[in-house]
RNA sequence: UGGGCCGUCGCCAAGCGGUAAGGCACCGGGUUUUGAUCCCGGCAUUCGCAGGUUCGAAUCCUGCCGGCCCAGCCA
């Protein structure tokens, strides 16, 4: 639950609370808020938030409710609100209330007439395209809508009847009655209800025709839940005037205030609630939580443990500048996390069979390994040893490209990892001349011990052919191949997906992985991190997700030359 | 060209008038039955640019330049 990994960096949110706590605002209170819409599924963007808003309530001693901000009807589902508690709580937070801006609608209705009494809202009779062209533009100013003068008893008046039903979706709506001439677009009379009379809302049914807009009830929800410091992004800058309007011009039980910072931005990925969802609908990914995806489903999924998510939360900060930050950030925060707590184990991706032709056919040796080079108290485990091996294709050449090369070659030697030091003598070709196997003999002196009189440097890792489990291993790499999908204005952003983000592969694994609960994860020594699929992993048919690979300075050096 | 915001090493980011933290990446070296991990060392005379204030400026002022956001009855 608490996150003792990292202590907490401070950032420019962190010291105005710190100052506020100094002047004694609040009473000494902290309260903060996570306000997802559950239009969809959250991912690493929404974790920097949640990251922020119940890390500084932890911190703090203060509050952090979950607000399901549920005012649209159309794009929102129970599916995704199920996926948004779920993924909040595998990050390691609980909420100490769960809310839904639904559960405040009669609350807002009262504060909507409330305004209408105090001249500040009325009912507009235009539709969206005649209020699209009073608004103005950028450079020029709004004009005042013809309804803006409406009386006050005639706006309540209306405004009942559209809470009756009385009246077609889009025929009117409530407006904020502020300024038209605002260089604030968000502040040229906002609209504030809208009328959806078919609409089925998911948590409150059919009980409402009106619906009320985010930025009021947005305010509102905060200031009837009393959070203190209400957290958005940046693009929400603009509209703090009206956040603080509605607080000014309501009698509201306590007034928030809203800060922005920048939200993230992650190289060869999108975050983008849109692009998402349609790289979902159109298929080319599996679903939302397909090991690719950005999604809290798809990393979990993927084998990324939630330390390593609130870890790179804490490295990248919070600030108001809107950067990109580079993947290498988060590979090594997870990196850092599955070193520390992934079980080793042997697996070959490739399998090239080699044959030990001095050991007995009917011989199986356990090779005790342990599980983790640095801590013993995760223990050893056995490993079964016969005359036939699967070693990696990738480990053998005939002949050392350079005097660096330290893997198997023809004439040479290597240590097979956790046992014995063998040589290939020779290697076997099929017809088409491909090598199909390396006949090798072994050196019974180098069991737990180096070899007399020599240095073998290199180290090898081997699964039983006999013995070994086949399984599925998916290779997962980046989404897309260029850092910024979409930045190229001649491309659509699907063109820059990257063909080769999944690669499938039979592999064979050591026994023991047969018996791993699905979801468990390891390190495949010198390949890389995995875990067992949760999904379509079974018994007879294992299947492996590639979470992350190892740090490989030696393909680096090899791709320079 | 209206309004809001941002600009410190390749990336993220401290700094808040007293003379540039840290992390990632990168480059050297050491240990190692994972070319992993770990360890040691290197890596901004300079803070978008130009002026000004000051004994002293990344930090204050002015003017430029560059980038992001806003014209939903979406959030």
């Amino acid at each position: 639950m608490n996150t003792p990994e990292t202590s907490p960096t401070s950032n420019f949110i962190r010291q105005i609370i710190d100052e506020d706590l100094r002047n004694g605002r609040n009473g000494g209170r902290v309260a903060t808020r996570f306000p997802p819409e559950p239009n969809g599924y959250l991912h690493l963007g929404h974790a920097k938030s949640i990251c922020l808003n119940f890390g500084i309530a932890q911190d703090y001693h203060g509050t952090c409710n979950l607000r399901f901000d549920d005012t649209n009807p159309e794009k929102e589902n129970v599916e995704y609100i199920e996926s948004i508690q779920q993924d909040v709580q595998w990050l390691g937070y609980r909420w100490d209330e769960l809310f839904f801006a639904s559960d405040y609608f009669d609350k807002l209705y009262e504060y909507a007439e409330d305004l209408i009494r105090a001249g500040k809202a009325y009912v507009c009779d235009l539709d969206a395209e005649q209020m699209r062209e009073h608004r103005g533009t950028l450079t020029e100013a709004g004009r005042d809508s013809p309804y803006r003068e409406r009386s006050v008893d005639e706006n309540l008046d209306l405004f009942r009847r559209m809470r009756a039903g009385e009246f077609e979706d889009g025929a009117r709506v409530l407006r904020a009655r502020i300024d038209m001439a605002s260089p604030n677009i968000n502040l040229r009379d906002p609209t504030l209800y809208r009328i959806r009379r078919g609409a089925v809302h998911h948590q409150t049914g059919e009980a409402w025709p009106i619906y009320p807009m985010y930025d009021y009830t947005h305010t509102l929800s905060d200031a009837v839940e009393g959070i203190t410091h209400s957290l958005c992004t940046l693009e929400f800058e603009d509209h703090r005037p009206l956040y603080n309007w509605f607080l000014e011009h309501l009698d509201v039980p306590a007034h928030p205030r809203q800060y922005e910072f920048g939200r993230l931005n992650l190289e060869y990925t999108v975050l983008s609630k849109r692009k998402l969802t349609e790289l979902v609908a159109e298929g080319h990914v599996q679903g939302w939580d397909d090991p690719r995806m950005p999604t809290i489903a798809g990393i979990r999924r993927r084998g990324y443990p939630p330390e390593a998510v609130r870890d790179f939360c804490d490295r990248i900060g919070v600030t108001k500048s809107d950067g990109m930050v580079e993947m290498a950030m988060l590979e090594n925060s997870v990196r850092e996390a599955l070193d520390v707590s992934a079980p080793r184990a042997m697996a070959v991706l490739n399998p090239l069979r080699l044959v030990i032709e001095d050991y007995p056919e009917d011989r199986v040796e356990l090779m005790v390994a342990s599980n983790h080079p640095k801590d013993a108290s995760m223990g050893t485990r056995s490993i079964p040893f016969t005359r036939e091996l699967y070693i990696d294709r990738d480990d053998f050449m005939e002949v050392a490209p350079n005097a660096k090369y330290k893997r198997l070659t023809l004439g040479g030697e290597v240590r097979l990892r956790n046992a014995y030091v063998i040589r290939c003598d020779r290697v076997v070709r099929d017809d088409a001349g491909d090598i199909v196997e390396l006949r090798c003999s072994h050196d019974p002196a180098t069991l737990g011990a180096n070899p007399e009189g020599r240095k073998v440097k290199g180290v090898v890792h081997w699964v039983s052919a006999r013995l070994g489990v086949p399984a599925e291993v998916r290779l997962y790499d980046r989404l897309f191949q260029v850092p910024n999908p979409g930045a190229a204005k001649d491309r659509d952003w699907r063109e820059d997906l990257n063909p080769e983000s999944l690669v499938t592969l039979q592999a064979v694994v050591e026994p023991m992985l047969a018996e791993a609960p699905a979801g468990s994860r390891f390190q495949f020594e010198r390949e890389g991190y995995f875990c067992i699929d949760t999904r379509e992993s079974a018994p007879g048919h294992l299947v492996c997700n590639r979470t992350i690979t190892l740090r490989d300075t030696w393909a680096k050096l090899s791709a320079q030359t």
